[in-house]
DNA sequence: GCAAAAGTGTTAAAGCTACACCCATGT
DNA sequence: ACATGGGTGTAGCTTTAACACTTTTGC
């Protein structure tokens, strides 16, 4: 017996998160859909596997037409199967989660596509199963950016200690002690000072920093413990 | 323009990599295949997604058929795609992980599938990306074992403080102090001491516990930092 | 000179590592 | 009684959290 001749072959979509930081919030970058169906709503960036594609280049290819960037960051998160995710068709979902610096894209191709950035904390009701990617998205980043330099994917090439830890701030939605948490990061020897000064500050600028990128390689595996854990109620 | 239309549709299997902990070492579950492609050679307990199930449906499905079990432990790694990963035809593959407690599988069924329990030092080649799907699954099972308290779902439902230690060794391959073990994990309080003694040892008869099952629920998600940093070399 | 943001220092508590010592069991 | 493995205690070190003070800049 063959058991490939009675599988059923389905379709496979690329569902794209993409993150940026606009400096002080985390936003999503979305697209206001112009074609069917769902014509009018809100989705995540998309699209089918090709035949001839390999899954994390069909990922990349998808990323580079929104945003006209290659070489970012992207990992895959999970995949999405659920019987009747898609209404029109049974279609799998590879979800594939990306950071880049919100400076750094394509106005022309995000405007082609109809997208927008949009703050996390504004994010409207998306279509299918996408609010519940996007929720996995973030506990990715939330548990990632804790044990692994993350972080700076979301940053200028040069950047400030307080800029890092607004960032900080905003993925995990708590305040943090800028004297600890500067000690803390500079003890990583993962930042270098450029010697350069944050202009766009009105009192006193921030030293510039850039990443030092083959410490950042070697250390991306052991990062430091960064968040405190999350306070529980000590029932027994 | 419709884009279902145009898009190709293809098989999607599941591959289920099953570890077990015989006492000593990490075991896992491989199946000799007898039957095409590749009959003869060792392989992952895997098959096709039906059409008319969820993905963590077919999962549980395909791991019951082998041990018989349900209700255990299983969470999805990451999906492979690679366009000639299948030679027969393009076939997406979703991989699972699974943790078991060695003594409970159904030897009946495992031996209907000719699989077998191989301690991972001595792993034989495995078929198509199998390999590379085990080492992903290791790195998991380290990278959330350190962070979480998934070791019990590989013991016994009673257990010895020593019996875990041998557990986090193997997971490790690293040897650990046994009364810094001991205290680290007693600190968790997700161990209830049930008063029973382990009367398979030869000499001094350790206490057996069971996890308290509420409390590590709640826990899940704020496990302790259990592993040492990696010791890098501290070039620079 | 004042307000606002950035950089550096200190100290007490907590956690971790590396040990030593005692107890229970089978031979 | 002794060898083996299991349970508990402690001292010193390191890390962390919480806090105060000084510096730079624009107005």
């Amino acid at each position: 017996m063959n058991r490939y001749a009675h599988a059923k072959r389905m379709l496979v979509a690329i569902d794209c998160i993409i993150f940026g930081f606009d400096g002080e919030e985390l936003d999503l970058l979305l697209i206001k859909r112009n074609f069917e169906p769902e014509k009018g709503n809100w989705s995540l960036m998309g699209g089918f596997l090709n035949e001839d594609e390999d899954l994390e280049d069909g990922a990349e290819r998808i990323l580079y037409d929104l945003t006209g960037l290659k070489n970012i960051y992207v990992e895959q998160i999970a995949t999405f199967g659920k019987v009747d995710r898609d209404p029109v068709e049974r279609t799998l979902s590879v979800v594939f989660f990306a950071l880049i610096n919100i400076k750094d894209h394509d106005q022309e191709a995000v405007k082609a596509h109809n997208a927008h950035w949009i703050t996390l904390g504004k994010k409207p009701k998306l279509i299918f199963d996408h609010d519940i990617m996007v929720g996995r998205a973030l506990e990715h980043l939330r548990y990632n950016a804790a044990l692994h330099p993350l972080g700076f994917e979301l940053l200028p090439e040069k950047f400030t200690i307080p800029q890092l830890q607004k960032l900080y701030e905003a993925i995990y939605d708590m305040k943090l002690d800028r004297r600890n948490f500067s000690r803390k990061i500079l003890s990583t020897k993962l930042l270098i000072d450029t010697g350069e000064k944050d202009n766009n500050s009105t009192t006193k600028k921030a030293n510039l920093f850039r990443l030092d990128k083959a410490r950042y390689q070697q250390k991306f595996y052991s990062f430091w413990h960064f968040m405190p854990d999350p306070a529980l109620p000590e029932s027994l």
